[in-house]
DNA sequence: AATGACCTATAACTGTCGATATAGGGCAGG
DNA sequence: CCTGCCCTATATCGACAGTTATAGGTCATT
């Protein structure tokens, strides 16, 4: 019997992956919850054989939610099932510990197929994910200071705007800009900010 | 009895849907589709009493197979069902002629409460969602010159490039870009692009 | 026929952007 | 200790963005 824990903040899917899993006879959903911190709990509690982890959550988001649960039983066998397909979600998913990367478009049997493969160890990747995490491991990091000054551009802010919110000069900023459009391969400001969002690395709100 | 028909292309979301109204026993699922061409054929072969309807969707729009529903049964009482709460998408999705708007976090109650208020031919809208439909109201129309200029701005383009795109003078771009960024009231085309981005006016891809 | 909304265009001007080059200080890893 | 990466800074310069004002042509509405 497998036994599966639940993460999503959204009811109906709960109740569709609830519905979809305890359909085949090998598999149970031990515990459902609505947030990474619950996530955490019921984890440690429960000690389920697999996790179906939703990436955008309240109280604690689901890559960190990963992160704690992982850095208590690193054999843990996360699956991430998600809307998101940025290269960036799938690349922090991963890198966090998850075996599993799926598309909340993915239909029944690939769950049902995914689950049993992460279930026996292996890893499992549609190939529409894998190309972008390609995408993403080959491109360069940002630093945590270029990402700053990337989210503070992609609200709108000017260059001068940047750079008194972070206390340095406006020529400070430009070169962080640069390199920021070098390393997006981009040729501006707002096609920066149309790829960051696309990619996952920065979020509107 | 309420018959009801599920149009959304995520099988987990389906069959989420499906579990929560075949609960209760004034309710039933007579067919579930994954795109708007099957929503528009299977309303007109089932005569459903309420319809749920995704926004996106391959094949056809939910917003364009309201449309195309509405345009054969007036009365048709369609509910929008999505993970989309840019005030544009909203207002798009009523204007159709939706008669309740709901976010796919809905809870259980939520969701049942809304397709009995509209089975009785009342409208139901949240709260938040009514606060964003007032937003869009308030403001301004981009003429459709406007947005066809906006969505090039997005995607990065220059007022040259745009120019050059549309076969006219880089001035005239000028003219539409401000226009566009005053009638968003932003202060510069990056802004204008998070923005027209957040409020769902443009789409990425 | 007149009004108004929209698209188009021009022109001049200021400010910002983005490219490029150069360089000092801090800090971690070999 | 030295190398390399990161953050910082300065400076120049051409390109582009955005403001403002003005105005002719089209088209639907009144």
């Amino acid at each position: 019997m497998i036994r599966v824990l639940i993460a999503d903040d959204h009811p109906v899917v709960r109740e569709g992956l609830a519905a979809l899993i305890g359909r085949p006879t090998d598999m149970e959903v031990i515990a459902e919850v609505s947030n990474g911190r619950e996530a955490f709990e019921q984890f440690l509690i429960h000690r389920p054989d697999i996790t179906l982890m939703d990436l955008r959550m309240p109280e604690l988001d689901g890559v960190d939610a990963i992160l704690a649960i992982r850095e208590q039983v690193p054999a843990a066998r996360i699956i991430v099932l998600t809307t998101f397909d940025g290269d960036e979600d799938i690349y922090r998913g991963l890198r966090a510990g998850a075996k599993g990367y799926l598309l909340k478009d993915a239909c029944r049997e690939e769950l049902l197929e995914c689950i049993r493969a992460v279930y026996d160890g292996r890893t499992w990747i549609p190939p529409a994910v894998a190309a972008k995490l390609a995408i993403r491991i080959g491109g360069p990091d940002l630093t945590s200071r270029e990402l700053e000054v990337l989210n503070l551009m992609v609200a709108g802010n000017s260059n001068k705007e940047i750079g008194t919110a972070l206390g340095v000069s406006e020529g400070t900023i430009k070169a962080h800009v640069n390199r920021v459009l070098e390393k997006l391969g981009v040729s501006g400001r707002t096609e920066a900010t149309a790829v960051a969002l696309k990619r996952g690395i920065v979020r509107l709100e």
